[in-house]
DNA sequence: GTCGGTGCAAAGCTTTTGCATCTGC
DNA sequence: GCAGATGCAAAAGCTTTGCACCGAC
């Protein structure tokens, strides 16, 4: 869906901002998008980084994860994909399985909720992670933040 | 896991936190925390919230929701299962299917990653927003947040 | 020319933290 | 009594928003 069916501009900053986004595998915070675009538009401000991703969101071009930590990060691949984070650097890959709609109608049936969709997060240690010495809790106790 | 065994000391504050969420199953937020704990503890104060939020997750005492826009969600229950949120209201409720680790071990064999575990939470509306006439956008544009 | 978008700065919210005091064990 | 925990308040993020000006269509 593009800007111009919703009565909306493709501004430099929009246009940049989306096309840095799926430039990168790296599911980058809103702060380093920020980063990312200021390269090119040097002028550019975080509050429209901010409003430029929330638009990109509503118009399914992008993806938002909101299971890393604190921030959210964006994805530039609007598709339905599944993601891991790694629970000690944060870092966060894609998952190459392919995705089902068969759960979803399985709890249709046993909610009495509209289902719309997933969200299908793996967390684990990435491969840098797993050789470091200083991972913060031993096995048994380690959260699934 | 008790918190003697970790050289921690069971106060009352944390007593009370985790006899409240044990108590509910609305997934409240800390927030919603501190007011149910302030019915006993009047003097409790937000960071205290905080601070044993932080030390019930990690004796695995409860679980963090980070799905739910804004803000952080906390279950008392401890077990490994699945949840559905309202992207409408933001309500959140528990999923009655068995969670299963064979994803997790497809996963481990496909990537790099050590798998800990996964996240699986549906999305969609509640019986009370699906009778609201305002739903935010038509369904074909609808945005898995 | 219009109205949506931008840059800037201030404000808003959630969460964390420093510190003196308190209290489980 | 000691080390961990608390209450209070300040600070630290991340994100949103008000406003005057700008620029895409």
């Amino acid at each position: 869906m593009l800007p111009e069916k919703n009565n909306l501009r493709m501004t430099r900053q929009r246009k940049i901002i989306l096309q840095e986004l799926r430039k990168v595998d790296t599911h980058p915070s809103a702060d380093e998008v920020y980063e990312l675009v200021r390269k090119q538009l040097p002028r550019i401000s975080l509050g429209t980084i901010y409003r430029n991703l929330e638009v990109l969101l509503q118009l399914g071009e992008i993806q938002r994860i909101e299971l890393s930590g604190s921030l959210k990060r964006y994805d530039g691949n609007p598709k339905v994909h599944y993601h891991i984070r790694c629970i000690h650097c944060e870092r966060v890959d894609d998952v190459v399985i392919k995705p089902t709609r068969d759960l979803d109608y399985q709890i249709h049936c046993s909610t009495e909720y509209q289902v719309i969709g997933h969200r299908l997060t793996f967390l684990g240690y990435c491969r840098e992670c797993q050789k470091k010495e200083s991972l913060p809790f031993p096995s048994h106790t380690r959260q699934l933040q």
